[in-house]
RNA sequence: GCGAGAGUGGCGGAAUUGGUAGACGCGCUGGUCUUAGGAACCAGUAUCUAUGAUGUGUGGGUUCGAGUCCCUCCUCUCGCACCA
């Protein structure tokens, strides 16, 4: 009896699976270093939030990136593939005050159960490297940069509108504001204004824009929100006078070439202008009526739908730099204080919005461009026409066309200088500033007399104080805690006070990857020689949500480190895969649709590998997965065949003569792992499409079934069966390791499949010796034929003439055009 | 409204450059073996008025030939949303 028939009938995956994670980990095979003799690559899939429990997101996510890791190891590359927690955040804070525990306590316990359950998975990570941002190990060297970032005037600070929560008494994201009201107390939220602190991220704002274009690994579709975040506008701006006045209204347009139909003048209600305009005047109390009433509506207002336009007249005047024509200046509800200047000069003419408010309050409007072959009467428009055409009414500037006209005005504008060719964003700077304790403290000192100080850098990392009274059911922000704010200015060595906000948890997650090569430096935050050998990520996975956000605060880092003097690169992601949503009965899994799955229980029931294989198997990467419980049975269902076949696989005494080596089964079996090799390894090389990779070992692995059927005249021999079944488990490995593993050792063949290389396949075994072409007529298929692979053109042409499914439906007609395509099909045109 | 993407069997999904539509898997049907099968194996499985015809959201076009290219419309998803 041999070791082989001893094994049990089903495949044992418990056992299995714990002896080789134990393995694993015991001989960290998954440790790496620099080796300037290997290639580096480097995969990261995006951290997670410890919240408690991993989901099939993240599951999905991280077999994804094992794969990649797997195989990039098998194709020689040195690779890196970490793993981290990007611990701060409010869940914390909210979990504490409900259970009566410490932020700290709840985020660690957390992160030693998902990391077992990372663990199980059997996911190929380097653990020597693990982080969580909430450790001050970490969020010490996040404070330098942030204080380097200071000094060379990338952060400062400003006074800001807050949505503040008086029964809270905290400020709150705008995602936290449900109808005007505190999602956690239903308080009225009231703005309020106060310091925050800021990244100046638009100094970025061109270099981010531009460099989007190298990024040929990212989805079009990342790249394309990324611009139009950034929102770059190119236009003129434009000094008009206040009528009475010393002070001018400037304007930001795009279209210059519209600037005499200006009918009119709109102002934000937050205008730094809008004392100037109405003290003392009659208006005054009208206005400022109005423009408590339009702020209340704003904070009230639902996203889905648009305001209707509404504004109210200030009673005074400026003047048309182009023809010194008097223009009324309003106050609009639809004009936002926070893009361009906070002033559109309004051509109700050629813009909708504009129009209106002209019509709505009986201001003209007056056409300035005409489109091709249109005229426009202000009378009868039931819209503005916002194409481009010719110019009309427009003194120097008539019969230009609109882009000619753009060119021309704004010269003009500069030459007289009351106005400038100019660009502007849709991007802001970056606002950090959080009023919560489980963050990381923004280090700066506030002086009375020296002002805002930087804490020395040799006083870092100024920590979060641990002492919590979580039994009264508070995480007071650092505001409230008087021993942490009291300090010395470290500049004059008078009393001061220390800052008490903490950073947003998206300043952590911008530079993890970087730190990752070198989690352990403890004299710096990045260690010049390891983030140059492993940086920038080659293939970065996660989630399409994270598609402006966190990639453009990364690219911003990494930008900003590069200028410092830390990185050598421009971009921190070479390749992005942004992975699909796993959805179950239609919907995203979530606790309120009861849908979820469990990882826990399918890995309990099925073992890591099988939840792995579906999770590859049953869509392509980028898509949405549709969580399919019978689908996992057959992802399962196909392990153990496997498995059988193996177990059943006897090696020794099949190999007889009449089996012979080079039987037709043999040929076939041989060409089919050819095939399979060329195949798989083209669908992972060009889009990670593990989802046809599997079905081609499949494929294979029905071939070996039946080629390996005595009751089949023909069965190929043990040595084609053997390099058969070794092919399927170096392919399959990157996906099911514990499998693989266990399969190669009954097997007996040597060393492991991690020690192995990616094969590779040779073209002429590949090839198909016997091809079926197609015969159409008149191009419907009539027929098929199978024909030697190199047949030219007059053989196929003779051939499809002889079939007689073709001459039946010929049925005697003149044949008028013959089309032969080689190795695929011939059609008769009668 | 603007921008991007997608519509293929009962289901998830396959189909280099236009050239066998539905690979692979799920499900289903029938069979074998079984005390049993919700195990395993074998066979079948797009639809229909079925020697043939029709089929890739709709309607048109280009072509010997269209899931694939062009135009029209419809639906869905995602992102942005009064950006001057």
């Amino acid at each position: 009896m041999t070791e082989r028939e001893q094994l049990p009938g089903k495949y044992d995956f418990k056992a299995v699976e714990a002896r080789w994670q134990h393995t694993w980990e015991r001989e960290e095979v998954d440790r790496v270093t620099e080796d300037d003799s290997r290639e580096k690559y480097y995969v990261l899939e995006m951290f997670p939030y410890p919240s408690g429990r991993i989901h099939m997101g993240h599951v999905r996510n991280y077999s994804i990136g094992d794969v990649v890791a797997r195989y990039m190891r098998l194709r020689g590359f040195n690779v890196l593939h970490p793993m981290g927690w990007d611990a701060f955040g409010l869940p914390a804070e909210n979990a504490a005050q409900k259970n009566n525990t410490h932020p700290a306590r709840w985020t660690y316990d957390n992160i030693d159960y998902m990391r077992s359950q990372l663990k199980q998975l059997g996911l190929s990570y380097d653990w020597s490297r693990e982080l969580a941002t909430c450790d001050d190990t970490y969020y010490r060297w996040e404070q330098k940069l942030f204080i380097e970032m200071y000094r060379e005037g990338l952060v400062y600070q400003r006074k800001t509108t807050v949505n503040w929560c008086e029964t809270c008494q905290t400020v709150l994201a705008n995602e936290q504001v449900i109808d005007g009201a505190c999602w956690r107390c239903d308080e009225q939220v009231t703005p309020r204004n106060m310091n925050g602190w800021f990244f100046r991220i638009t100094r970025y704002a061109e270099e981010l824009l531009a460099d989007l274009k190298s990024l040929e690994g990212w989805p079009e579709k990342v790249a394309t929100m990324q611009s139009n975040w950034i929102g770059k506008s190119t236009g003129l701006s434009c000094d008009f006078k206040i009528e009475n006045s010393e002070e001018s209204i400037s304007i930001f347009t795009t279209r210059p070439d519209t600037i005499y139909g200006v009918t009119f003048m709109s102002v934000a209600a937050e205008h730094p202008l809008i004392d100037e305009l109405i003290n003392g005047t009659e208006t005054e109390q009208a206005v400022r009526a109005f423009i408590k009433t339009i702020s209340e509506e704003r904070l009230r207002q639902n996203i889905e739908e648009e305001q209707e336009k509404k504004g109210i007249f200030t009673g005074r005047y400026c003047i048309n730099p182009f023809n010194a024509q008097r223009i009324p200046v309003y106050v609009a509800n639809f004009v936002l204080a926070e893009y361009g200047t906070g002033a559109v000069m309004a051509v109700p003419a050629h813009d909708q919005r504009d129009f209106e408010f002209a019509r709505k309050y009986l201001l003209p409007v007056l056409p300035v461009v005409l489109p091709e072959g249109m005229t426009l009467d202000p009378e009868t428009m039931e819209e503005a026409s916002t194409v481009y055409g010719t110019l009309v009414n427009s003194g120097q500037f008539d019969s230009m066309d609109s882009a000619e006209a753009q060119a021309a005005i704004i010269a003009h504008a500069e030459q007289h200088g009351f106005g400038s060719a100019h660009i502007t964003y849709r991007l802001r700077d970056w606002g950090i500033s959080r009023q919560r304790y489980w963050g990381a403290p923004i280090p700066m000192i506030h002086c009375r007399s020296c002002g805002v100080v930087p804490v020395p850098l040799d006083e870092l990392p100024v920590k979060l104080p641990e002492d919590l009274n979580t039994r009264a059911g508070e995480c007071a922000p650092l505001g409230k805690r008087a021993e942490f704010i009291r300090t010395t200015c470290p500049s004059c060595g008078e009393e001061a006070a220390r800052e008490t906000d903490t950073m947003d948890t998206f300043v952590e997650s911008s530079w993890y990857f970087a730190r990752f090569t070198c989690p352990d430096a403890t004299d710096t935050p990045l260690n010049k020689e390891q983030s140059h050998y492993w940086l920038p990520v080659d293939q970065y996975i996660g989630g399409v949500e994270h598609a402006i956000l966190h990639l453009l605060y990364s690219r911003f880092f990494v930008k900003a480190l590069r200028d410092l003097g830390y990185l050598d690169i421009d971009e921190p992601f070479a390749n992005l895969l942004t992975q699909g949503m796993v959805i179950k009965d239609g919907a995203k899994m979530s606790k309120s649709k009861g849908n979820v799955v469990d990882p826990d229980d399918l890995i309990r029931k099925y073992g890591a590998d099988t939840v792995r294989l579906f999770s590859l198997f049953a869509a392509p990467p980028e898509r949405d997965l549709e969580w399919n419980a019978q689908g996992v049975e057959g992802a399962n269902r196909f392990l153990n065949k496997v498995y059988r076949l193996i177990v059943g696989f006897n090696g020794d005494t099949s190999s007889t003569a009449e089996n012979g080596y080079d039987s037709e089964a043999d040929r076939v079996l041989e060409r089919k792992v050819h095939q399979t090799i060329k195949k798989v390894t083209h669908d992972i090389d060009s889009n990670f499409h593990f989802n046809t990779a599997i079905s081609a070992v499949m494929e294979l692995f029905n071939t070996i079934v039946s080629v390996s059927d005595p009751e089949k005249n023909s069965m190929a021999g043990t040595d084609t069966l053997n390099h058969a079944i070794r092919t399927i488990l170096i392919l399959l490995f990157p996906m099911v390791p514990h499998f693989c593993s266990e399969m190669w050792t009954i097997m007996n063949f040597t060393g492991r499949p991690e020690e192995q290389t990616w094969p590779s396949y040779n073209e002429e075994i590949a090839r198909e010796e016997l091809l079926t072409i197609v015969l159409q007529v008149n191009g419907k298929v009539r027929s098929r034929i199978q024909v030697e692979a190199d047949s030219d053109e007059q053989t196929l042409e003779t051939c499809a003439l002889e079939d007689e499914n073709v001459l039946r439906f010929i049925n005697g007609k003149a044949v008028k055009k013959i089309i032969v395509i080689k190795k695929k099909l011939v059609n008769i045109v009668v």
